[in-house]
DNA sequence: GCTGAAATCGCCTAACG
DNA sequence: CGTTAGGCGATTTCAGC
């Protein structure tokens, strides 16, 4: 499905994009060094290819009420396949849950978690997900601060080591 | 700063924005039951008030290169503010950190990261994490397959929230 | 205050070279 | 990939609720 290989042009447009996803499609061009036609053809071709999944606005939980952010370690008892599964389809019926990724070691999954206040995380931990079928253990913690966030990719980094690469 | 309250139809903008941030203000303004020109009115006062902090095209880490993602819990030695303030800061710098968040607990730091490959992340490991000013322990875990990845808040939570209050 | 309607301006996006 | 060109969206202005 990714075809074919991106040039510099498309990287880019990917770069910018992260950065503002809602810049024009003749602000882009201009940035990229080429005209506003096929700058957008590159943009919807690297959209169908799955270079980007999509566009986002990035809002503030904190001011819209969901004042806790929460990482939880998850533990499953087993690990076969099918429980794993069925573990990451309730993490995705669960809208308190925003991220799961499965890892490897002692840990199983990671969550990420928001909830308007400390009491209403507590009641989704002990009602939902520690009482998941499954679930060995769970360890959370307390996001203090966000003290970076930075969407995606480094783009920089890439460019170093196509560089070095010739 | 955050000022005025939000009604039901910045809500709806957000939702709408947080789902796709590329759609037309004509398109937003029809979604959500107004006009063009207030929707837009609202859009950049959601903007100017931090409501939205930005817009980011979603792109693939995989399909550029970046095969390799990692959870890392850092604990350091000192947790006095400047120490904490001086690591941070050291995340903010390395490219391939692209979360950081302070926790409570015995973890104090978890990071996001990512890499083209298990040895350029095991080089940024053992030369710049474990190698930094005031780490104590970093216990790394490697990101399997995501599971899940939504963006940023649930709406239907706070809807939900907003009508029980009344 | 807010919204909506009209008008202008600029962008998007075909078709073609 | 660039240029042209027609249609649509964005954005200001102004009037009404």
């Amino acid at each position: 499905m990714p075809g074919t290989k991106l040039d510099q042009t498309d990287r880019m447009i990917l770069a910018q994009l992260q950065g503002d996803g809602r810049m024009t499609n003749v602000e882009l061009a201009s940035r990229v060094g080429i005209s506003a036609p096929p700058c957008l053809r590159r943009v919807r071709t690297l959209e169908e290819q799955g270079y980007i999944r999509g566009y986002h606005a990035d809002v503030d939980p904190r001011l819209l009420g969901f004042e806790v952010q929460v990482f939880a370690m998850v533990g499953l008892h087993s690990q076969a396949e099918a429980d794993l599964v069925a573990f990451e389809n309730l993490c995705r019926a669960w809208p308190l849950v925003r991220e799961c990724h499965m890892l490897n070691g002692e840990i199983d999954f990671i969550l990420k978690c928001v909830a308007p206040d400390l009491s209403s995380f507590q009641s989704f931990l002990t009602e939902h997900l520690t009482a998941a079928a499954n679930v060995a253990s769970v360890r959370t913690s307390l996001v203090i601060r966000p003290a970076k966030d930075d969407p995606g990719v480094p783009f920089d980094v890439l460019e170093d080591r196509l560089a070095k690469e010739g």
